[in-house]
DNA sequence: CAATATTTGCATCGCTGTTGCACTTGGCGG
DNA sequence: CCGCCAAGTGCAACAGCGATGCAAATATTG
């Protein structure tokens, strides 16, 4: 929970409930959240909008980063790599198809793609979706 | 337009004029549209919710498929190699940050990722955002 | 042309995400 | 420790997305 809090006034962000709340639950979660899954962890204690905000707020501050798969949008804290100097903005997340979480997987670098001529690549996502270890059950 | 038509026949839909203006609209158009754009092309000639079941029905099909960017969803008219028989499950797509637009990119194919023990990959998305050929103007 | 299964429009609902404004609070200096 | 003020929060309201149930309209088939 220090760790928290060192890690908002590190980005210069006041400490507040809401900000220490939602950091901590997605800190603990490994899992990819959606602003709903968090407000019903918060259990009303916020409101919806101050949720809102604390995401986009933690999203422009490079802490957290969004995750996209066709059920919408969800939010992963940043590991190291991605928020700390060398920030880099390639990521890739696994969405399992059975149990529905969605990870991101480290250790793993896209590849990198050669484009037609003329485009310039900023930022490349890539969503897989299959099913993870723990609901594979080939073997 | 007779190609919509035969289009609908050969995944045995009803030839019904919402239908056809949506899969014109979609073919006309190389990049991916949002169901609130395909609705002010089409200038309120169709309910919100037909629109929105014409959609999914496609996408049942696979007459089109699904494109993702953070700004939600959008769709786009699958190619051959998507929609024929040898469907595929990996789509590219590249969204400008300029001009807005994001296409599919055809003729790269993404390279194959090798996820870690256990995870069986199903279907692959990658968006990749940055400056398009039309809007980079480093010549 | 008639029968029928499909499709459409309308009403309605719930969820997502945003904005404006007034109130509250965290962190600063004294 | 206290007051100040910018930053953060809650509330009300709004716009958009996406879904469902039902009645009316329409495309196909014979």
């Amino acid at each position: 929970m220090t760790k928290v809090k060192d890690t908002l006034r590190e980005h210069d962000l006041r400490n507040t409930s809401c900000r220490e709340d939602v950091l901590a639950i997605l800190t603990q979660n490994n899992a990819a959240l959606s602003h709903g899954e968090i407000e019903r962890e918060l259990d009303n204690r916020f409101d919806r909008v101050t949720i809102y905000r604390t995401l986009k707020t933690f999203v422009d501050k490079g802490i957290i980063h969004k995750v996209l798969d066709e059920e919408g949008l969800r939010y992963a804290v940043c590991k190291d790599q991605c928020s700390g100097p060398q920030h880099h903005h390639d990521h890739l997340h696994f969405k399992c198809t059975v149990c529905g979480l969605t990870n991101c997987i480290e250790n793993i670098t896209i590849p990198p793609i050669q484009l037609p001529a003329g485009y310039r690549s900023i930022e490349t996502n890539l969503l897989i979706q299959g099913v993870c270890p723990l609901c594979n059950s080939d073997n």
